[in-house]
DNA sequence: TTGTAATTTCAAGAATTTTTGAAAATACTA
DNA sequence: TAGTATTTTCAAAAATTCTTGAAATTACAA
């Protein structure tokens, strides 16, 4: 591996943490790379950077761009293809957000609905139609409230975390002037 | 697979799932039947309904217990280890994100916070420190914010994700009262 | 067009992870 | 304590996933 001892700790980090994340070892760490690199780099780059294959990482890159991770741009007199991944940490986190959200959440959220229209047969279905129900509407309201908070601005969003639970002091003021949003 | 139909959609659902998630296939079973079990289950009633070896569902079940996403208790009169997941969902999703934060979460910020005491060495360097920066005040001020939430009891949780956006009207009413908490 | 650069695909091999049955260990009962 | 029930460990087999070089495809330039 081609790379400074501080870097390389980072990429050998998110090559781990990938495989936790549902993507591989070689994915974390062309996204790692890519992230800490200051200027976009074409696959041949990353081979050199970091020893893999070729193909490999070609494969890799389109991985990550379908989680709209990484941004194919070209260079003026260059016809290789160059990556980066966007500027605004803000913006890399919605995206991954909505991706896990699209691949995870979606699919399990279809799953619960179609399952809790299904007819009981027995009072062990009952039962776990019941829990299913709870879990639907709890990743629900999680994923209501996430969208919903997701569309700020990261100003807005900032200001909004640093408050933290300080915000609870306007929960009942907030609940009487929106009734609407009541269920 | 020894399930009703509707079961066995869910308990299939969620095999899928683990694996996105860090666990595999048999571990996401297991938690998904033991989550829609109207009581609790021994490790060969897991063995008669999923139909896996005795040997993978002890693996399983110490997995699922090191997540502390399943309990072991006992009945009275029978020696066997019996295990339920926890009934308060709100409860479960709270272990969940403790859990994920203890095995990734912290790990990235310890390994950002070292890196970031590095000298840089060059240019491209200095530019890796300050993306990595960027990543670390991200993740910091999210996990802060979360650890601090996830302390409110479930009731004021659940009202305060059902406003969604509408505290953003507070915001600035807060930032008033409460200069201490902003940086 | 034709030739070359660049990228992708693919099938085989390598590596890793999962699953299993058998044996070992542990925990209880009589 | 001896005997049995229960759980865990472990090494091998099975399954899956990852990686690769070579070939095929695509995209461009002359």
């Amino acid at each position: 591996m081609n790379l400074t001892p501080l870097n390389e700790r980072f990429v050998l980090h998110f090559g781990e943490m990938g495989s936790r994340w549902g993507v591989n070892r070689t994915v974390g760490q062309i996204y790692a790379l890519l992230f800490i690199s200051p200027q976009p780099l074409n696959a041949d780059d990353i081979v050199e950077q970091l020893g893999m294959s070729r193909s490999n990482v070609s494969i890799g890159l389109k991985e990550l761009q379908s989680w709209r991770l990484v941004r194919l741009v070209h260079l003026p007199g260059d016809r290789r293809d160059y990556f980066t991944t966007p500027d605004d940490v803000w913006e890399i986190f919605r995206t991954l957000a909505e991706e896990k959200r699209k691949r995870e959440v979606d699919p399990t959220l279809s799953l619960l609905r179609e399952a809790l229209l299904q007819e009981p047969q027995d009072a062990a279905e009952e039962h776990a139609q019941r829990r299913m129900r709870e879990m639907h509407e709890l990743i629900e309201l999680l994923t209501t409230w996430f969208g919903e908070v997701q569309r700020l601005d990261p100003a807005m969003l900032e200001r909004l975390l640093k408050l933290g639970t300080q915000v609870t002091r306007f929960v009942d003021a907030a609940s009487r002037l929106g009734r609407s949003k009541e269920d």
